[in-house]
RNA sequence: GGCGAGGUAGCUCAGUUGGUUAGAGCACAGGAUUCAUAACCCUGAGGUCACGAGUUCAAAUCUCGUUCUCGCUACCA
């Protein structure tokens, strides 16, 4: 494999509105920042970039929630998550943001590049319109009561009780967020990238080009994708918090985030490229340089389908890899800021590191958990009783504890200096130390550049076990009780702590990616320049000069107590259940509120009431939908006619048990096709506070076909 | 419902193209030791590889079916 000229990194764009939690870091910026260190340390050009994603119709919806403006959203996180990821040691090269000026310009010339090449389409569709506010509502300005578990407060898009992903037309008595009215539909003009003209390009370049070297996940979730058949998607949407369409006909449109935040990637290293005062495009453009995109895995599509596109149409390289890693759950259940069962990097920070028993070890302590649980080929899952076992049990006692017993010895046996070597001394033991420090080096420089962090992480943890057992084979504090009888005593003693120290001096740099604080407490306590943690360094066993003196021991990291796992598990627990009783109340008065809040729906006048046709109807044949959960196949007789009418009430009804019903038929509804089964009609139902379903008939039995009025 | 990923020791995970007795770390038990943050080191126990069938001289690995978990996705005119 030849070496690329240049990397070009990036780690997915954290949405500002909000805190992100230790699942967001394990996923995507600690791993991304473990490549990054590493191939800085290998004195690569590389550049790592990242940014807040400031768009998209949360935040302005937050902002109206919370009384205050989007942009005073955005302003509020943006610095806090940067600060965040820096506490953490996350060290991007540029953390820019997307409602910068230049990403504005940069997504717009995108864009504008795209729609002037016909690489875009125009289509023409119905969407709720808020009329009082004269405006369209974007998925998350529609609420209505989630189909899913009834939750009152679900946005169009998704019901935050349940997580159920939804569509607006999903809801059940949507209204507007903005004024509290329902909405009306009305037709909208947008433009859509055409992924389906793509198609053969993803199947070469994804399902045979990186069907080996991918994760598999990732080719599975693609291949998926494609084989679904590939739709065209909006890339604008109505709304006003965003990039303005650059094009005519676009005025009060905005490009659809999905769109927008990938090219932040591009604006970012722009704005890069201007603070450094370099060159951007050969990152972009350059077929030297290599793109690696570290995402989770709710990320892959737009990663792996969309943005390449996006990329390829524009002229630019493509990603060679993207290493998504599956979720981490927590203590037994999904993490989720929402319902308060997570980890915020930030109370982290706060609890401790910020904290007069903690420091920058306590971020390490927890980079070397994250790392060693990463979720790189299924759903892992984070205990605090499991960061204390793994902090307490290898990072102490096995890394940490090398080093130190090698520094009291040190200061004990050979004067707190690098001791000589004695060539005629030097056995077995002493040449596998050399040779086993030299194979851990080549394991770990593979395993990153395979993206195997947890285990390259584990090689470097197994070298502090090898530097243990080679310590406890030369027993120099048993040797040193010998110096009075054995002439060869002190020389033994001097090859042991000069292996010793030469191991130590390798295990910082290759800790240096993984714990990046610890390496430097390393280069301290060696007295040396952090430019011994390049990477070619390591496999060498002459980093520290004989005669040098080191520093007195120090401890690399505390232990963690009993007490403080306990004390974090309580006050997840209470978090936890202070969240689920506010999401309770939430709901009571939404549900209390309801008459007057949706009573009813806007005014009609009689005409609009006798444009539809009702009709009595005998249900006369009743079956499932293949394939369909919901949907029951109905044959109905109206008495002039015998109509096939799809309803969804599966859930609700056994077909044997309905067939003989008298029901209400809307007769002049226009045909829909649903599970390739045309559906010529609608059937009423009434529903309950509970959400059941009653038939909606006449009291006594009457000729089919009979009109209602 | 469709598709994708996963189910291996009490826990967290490895197992390359099917090939002796299925591995590692943690936890556990026993031993040894004291330089070290009661740490380290040695030894041991612990598995019907989710379940069922099939292909094969040989299956954790390949095929089919069942089941459970996670993710994406479809259906409520």
């Amino acid at each position: 494999m030849n070496t690329p000229k240049r990397y070009l990194i990036t780690a997915a764009l954290p949405y500002a509105n909000g805190l992100k939690h230790i699942g967001h870091l394990a996923g995507a910026y600690l791993p991304a920042d473990i490549y990054v260190r590493y191939l800085k340390a290998q004195k690569r050009d590389v550049v790592f970039v990242c940014g807040s994603d400031e768009h998209g119709t949360a935040i302005p919806i937050q902002a109206t929630k919370e009384g205050t403006t989007a942009q005073a959203i955005i302003d509020k996180y943006h610095p806090i998550i940067e600060q965040n990821f820096k506490d953490l040691g996350i060290a991007f090269d540029i953390y820019h943001r997307t409602s910068d000026p230049l990403h504005h310009q940069t997504a717009s010339e995108f864009f504008k590049d795209l729609e002037a090449k016909g690489d875009l389409e125009t289509k023409t569709s119905q969407q709720y319109f808020d009329e009082s506010a004269q405006t369209f509502l974007a998925d998350r300005y529609i609420k209505g009561t989630c189909p899913n578990c009834g939750h009152n407060e679900a946005y169009g898009d998704q019901c935050e009780k349940c997580g159920k992903s939804l569509s607006p037309e999903e809801l059940i008595n949507p209204l507007s967020t903005l004024s509290g009215n329902a909405p009306i539909k009305k037709e909208t003009t947008h433009w859509y990238l055409p992924l389906n003209r793509h198609e053969d390009f993803l199947r070469e370049w994804i399902l045979k080009d990186h069907a080996s070297d991918w994760r598999a996940a990732v080719v599975g979730q693609c291949k998926s994708w494609i084989e679904g058949g590939l739709q065209a998607r909006a890339v604008t949407r109505d709304l006003d918090w965003g990039v303005k369409v650059p094009v005519a006909g676009g005025e009060g449109k905005v490009l659809y985030v999905w769109f927008d935040a990938p090219i932040g990637y591009i604006s970012a290293t722009k704005q890069w490229a201007i603070n450094n005062d370099k060159d951007w495009k050969p990152y972009w453009n350059d077929k030297d340089t290599k793109l690696v995109h570290f995402i989770g895995k709710d990320n892959i599509v737009f990663h792996c389908i969309i943005f390449p596109i996006m990329l390829k149409l524009h002229g630019n390289i493509l990603p060679d890899n993207v290493p998504a890693n599956e979720f981490m759950n927590l203590e037994g259940d999904k993490m989720s800021t929402s319902r308060g069962w997570s980890i915020e990097m930030d109370d982290y920070i706060k609890k401790w590191i910020k904290k007069d028993n903690g420091g920058e070890s306590l971020a390490d302590c927890l980079r070397f958990y994250l790392t060693s649980i990463s979720p790189e080929s299924k759903d892992s899952e984070f205990t605090w009783k499991g960061f204390q076992e793994s902090v307490n049990g290898e990072l102490v006692s096995i890394f940490a504890n090398f080093v130190n017993r090698t520094w009291v010895l040190m200061h004990k046996l050979t004067k707190g200096k690098v001791p000589p070597i004695h060539p005629d001394l030097l056995d077995e033991e002493d040449n596998a130390l050399l040779n086993t420090v030299k194979e851990t080096k080549e394991k770990v420089t593979a395993l990153l550049e395979q993206y195997k962090f947890r285990e390259a992480q584990f090689e470097v943890v197994n070298l502090a076990r090898i530097g243990n057992q080679y310590m406890q084979k030369k027993e120099p504090w048993i040797v040193a009780k010998q110096l009075d009888t054995d002439p060869t005593a002190q020389a033994k003693i001097d090859n042991c702590m000069h292996g010793c120290l030469q191991l130590t001096a390798n295990l910082a740099i290759l800790i240096n990616p993984f714990l990046p604080f610890t390496a430097k407490k390393m280069c301290h306590l060696m007295k040396v320049v952090d430019r011994m943690l390049d990477w070619e360094n390591a496999g060498q066993f002459n980093l520290l000069k004989v005669g040098y003196s080191l520093r007195p021991p120090e401890l690399l990291f505390r232990k963690i107590e009993d007490e403080e796992i306990a004390a974090e598990l309580a006050e997840l627990k209470a978090n936890a259940e202070a969240k689920k009783a506010t999401m309770e109340n939430n709901t009571i008065t939404a549900t209390q509120e309801a008459p007057e809040e949706k009573g009813l729906k806007p005014e009609i006048v009689f005409d609009d009431f006798a444009k539809i046709d009702l009709r009595v109807g005998t249900i006369i044949e009743a079956k499932k939908v293949e394939k369909a959960d919901k949907l029951l196949e109905l044959l109905v007789d109206l008495g002039f006619e015998k109509r096939t009418i799809l309803s969804g009430i599966a859930m609700h009804f056994n077909p044997e048990d309905i067939i003989g019903k008298q029901v209400t038929i809307v007769a002049n509804l226009a045909p829909r096709k649903m599970r390739g089964i045309e559906s010529k009609g609608m059937i009423l139902m009434a529903e309950d506070a509970e959400g059941k379903l009653y038939f909606v008939n006449p009291s006594e039995a009457i000729a089919p076909g009979s009109g209602i009025s």
